[in-house]
DNA sequence: ATAGTAGTTGACTATCTAGTAAACTTCGAT
DNA sequence: ATCGAAGTTTACTAGATAGTCAACTACTAT
């Protein structure tokens, strides 16, 4: 009953473009309604503040991306090329967002959750949140790769956090320095990470 | 001639530290000038813009740390030891700065590279400028390291870039997380980067 | 067809923020 | 001692920003 409307959608994707491509202190409530072509008053009937938009934002494309992580991640490819899938796909998707924006933007969730950490706290936990999920796929893979007998990593959620640290480390220094190459060296420093031997590579 | 004054210093003292415990963003003239018990007249006297003050303040503090990574990264001592050290240093540094302000806050200027990616062009190239410098301590200790047969890293400027997101990351992660805990993990981490046999561990 | 609910709009207030300017103060050099 | 340069202060403007509200509109279930 009453009218429909995709403002909520449409409110939620203007604000996850603007702080992904600004950041959360330069993105403004008046910003985020224009862009979504949405009159402050709808914003405030339904949400209570940004910060409450943005766990929103986050959390809507978070259950929009799970089945590509699936995909990439499952147990049914082999561990190690796992990591090379999700390796190809995070540069393809930087790829694609830098001809679209002019700019290399990294992960979207990193920096935002460096820059509120202090401040926005149910912002900063649902961000450690899907971080964490994150690192659920990874650990997982290295403990099947461990299995395999392909790595050597008795304690796969520690290799998994190395793991997670250098990935955000490197798409983050992707951002700063507004470069797609410096991802081109992503899967070799995962293999490196992971000690797993290099196709034809020099280590040893 | 005319009288003296120490506002241009109370200044980038406060910006960083109101940068640092919260973002680039959320900090604004007026709280700067507040911190740092100085008249915004006067702020407009010493720097053009919040943009200005920050390239300073960013730039004098690289300056005064500069000798304490010289010493620690001094070609007089063995290669893997600086990255011990270096570790050490880096939990004590950020443990300090937890028991004072109550949180971890990581890196200075990583955080803010990737705030201000997009935009403020002129601090972005300052900032790139000073992990720049950052990672020659990298490159210089692993080509020692190399040398000394201690490690195989052919390619020590690579490595270097991989140790560099592995720390940036890891630090980040602290901040994000405001756990102290996640660097314990910083010098295990770096000999597994830098395949390096640990001693009594478990890496084969 | 229509009643009531879901959503929209524009106009409004209060506060914050950047930036300016002119009068004022202090101090060092002579 | 005093002049002028260096630095300070206060009060100000203009615009941005968050947040509110009551009137309005369109849809949908009956």
């Amino acid at each position: 009953m009453g009218r429909v409307s995709d403002a909520r959608e449409k409110l939620m994707n203007a604000v996850r473009e603007l702080i992904w491509t600004g950041s959360y202190g330069s993105t403004t409530i008046d910003h985020i309604c224009e862009r979504a072509g949405v009159k402050k008053g709808s914003f405030y009937y339904f949400f209570e503040s940004k910060a409450d938009l943005a766990v929103a934002a986050i959390d809507a494309e978070w259950q929009r991306r799970r089945p590509e992580l699936d995909s990439l991640f499952s147990p049914s490819v082999p561990p190690l090329e796992r990591f090379r899938k999700y390796c190809d796909y995070s540069y393809r998707f930087q790829d694609e967002i830098r001809s679209k924006c002019g700019c290399v933007l990294g992960c979207p969730l990193f920096a935002l959750g460096a820059e509120v950490s202090t401040r926005e706290d149910r912002l900063q936990k649902k961000i450690q949140e899907i971080l964490d999920y994150k690192g659920m796929y990874f650990e997982s893979a290295i403990r099947d790769a461990h299995a395999a007998g392909l790595i050597h990593a008795p304690d796969a959620a520690a290799k998994a956090r190395m793991l997670f640290a250098y990935y955000e480390g490197l798409l983050t220094q992707a951002r700063i320095q507004n470069d797609i190459a410096v991802l081109r060296e992503m899967e070799t420093g995962t293999m490196s990470v992971l000690g797993a031997a290099e196709a034809g590579a020099a280590t040893k």
